[in-house]
DNA sequence: ACCAATGATTTGGC
DNA sequence: GCCAAATCATTGGT
């Protein structure tokens, strides 16, 4: 039996006890009610359509002869006591609803995008220092990188704005209708567990209506996503200096080209890249230099120069020119001179 | 348009 | 989780 139907029987309980039973003090009325229903019907009709062109200090005044009726008190004793027959029915019915996983999943996923939760601040001004380190202009990365940032907190200030707005929309309409069930508590028996199961209904309504708002933000962010993804699918080269920076680090450790953590974290951040970029590049180049040394020669003998010559420098003994510091001992081969003697 | 270079991704082994 | 290897997809020079 659903809450509808009890409602219904509810009142046909109701109309059933008041009819009999609660006195009419106007007993011609009664009587004419007896023999000419349809007429009182019409009658009924007609007042009830008359009340919307009342005015409010009209219904105000309504409301307070209510009030004030000598009836009221047995009226009120009345629906009190069908309220007994019906209520123990209703009540026990679907009381805490526990938590929807579907509304769980909705806000861990904002959480871990940082749309919900603390604002990240730290990382931006992070991301902004690496890219003046590097030097010169940013790099495309971090320019799509600010786009994407800049678009998240978009949707993400969006996002607080339109909940703000919810749930003040849902305390005002939870004080109005909290008001209203005084205001009737006075003329009608109203538990405050019927107000709390009310506002239950209500908070469950805006919970709903929250949770579209929850899944279209986290469309939105995934829209994004798949865009900023597909950005970065679509690769630009390393600068000349980021990739200088990589070879520099590549052929000086040729012997076990395999640069730790804190190596990926400084490269990194010299070449304005990511640490799994660095990896990659690592990667690719080991692969590409075993698969064909030959090629490389050149580009190792340069490289090989240039760190032979920045230790010549730092060492200040120029005059010098010492075999490249290559220490090799693993399974790269060490590069070799071209025989035009360029060293 | 073609193609080598190159950054990113996938696959499979450890 | 890192690596090698293969492969994909784009870039940039010709």
């Amino acid at each position: 039996m659903d809450d509808q139907t009890r409602m219904l029987t509810g009142l046909a309980g109701l109309s059933g006890l008041t009819q009999p039973d609660v006195g009419d003090p106007d007993s011609v009325r009664k009587q004419q009610s007896l023999v000419q229903p349809q007429q009182d019907i019409g009658d009924i009709l007609q007042q009830i359509m008359a009340i919307t062109d009342e005015s409010l200090d009209e219904a105000q005044a309504r409301k307070h002869a209510l009030n004030c009726h000598r009836m009221k008190p047995a009226l009120f004793s009345v629906l009190c006591e069908i309220k007994e027959k019906t209520v123990l029915s209703i009540r026990g019915v679907q009381e805490e609803d526990p938590p929807d996983p579907q509304i769980m999943r909705l806000d861990n996923m904002l959480l871990a995008e940082g749309v919900s939760g603390p604002e990240k601040g730290g990382g931006s001004a992070a991301a902004a220092a690496a890219a003046a380190a590097a030097g010169g202009s940013p790099t495309d990365s971090s320019i799509e990188h600010s786009d994407y940032r800049a678009k998240l907190a978009q949707i993400r200030q969006i996002y607080h704005s339109e909940l703000e707005k919810y749930e003040q929309a849902c305390s005002e309409f939870t004080n109005h209708v909290m008001n209203l069930l005084r205001e009737q508590s006075r003329t009608r028996p109203i538990s405050p567990k019927e107000i709390e199961r009310m506002v239950a209904i209500i908070h469950r309504k805006f919970s709903s209506i929250q949770m579209q708002l929850k899944q279209s933000t986290c469309e939105a962010v995934m829209i994004l996503r798949s865009r900023f993804l597909d950005a970065r699918r679509k690769r630009r080269n390393f600068n000349k200096q980021a990739t200088e920076v990589l070879n520099e680090y590549f052929y000086s450790h040729l012997s076990n080209p395999y640069p730790s953590e804190e190596a990926k974290e400084e490269l990194a951040k010299k070449c304005g890249i990511t640490v799994s970029q660095v990896s990659n590049w690592f990667g690719n180049k080991r692969i590409r230099y075993k698969k064909n040394i030959g090629k490389f020669q050149e580009e190792a003998n340069l490289y090989a120069v240039k760190t032979a010559v920045d230790a010549a420098n730092v060492s200040a003994q120029a005059s010098q020119a010492n075999s490249p510091a290559t220490p090799n001992s693993g399974g790269y081969p060490a590069p070799c001179y071209t025989p035009d003697g360029r060293l």
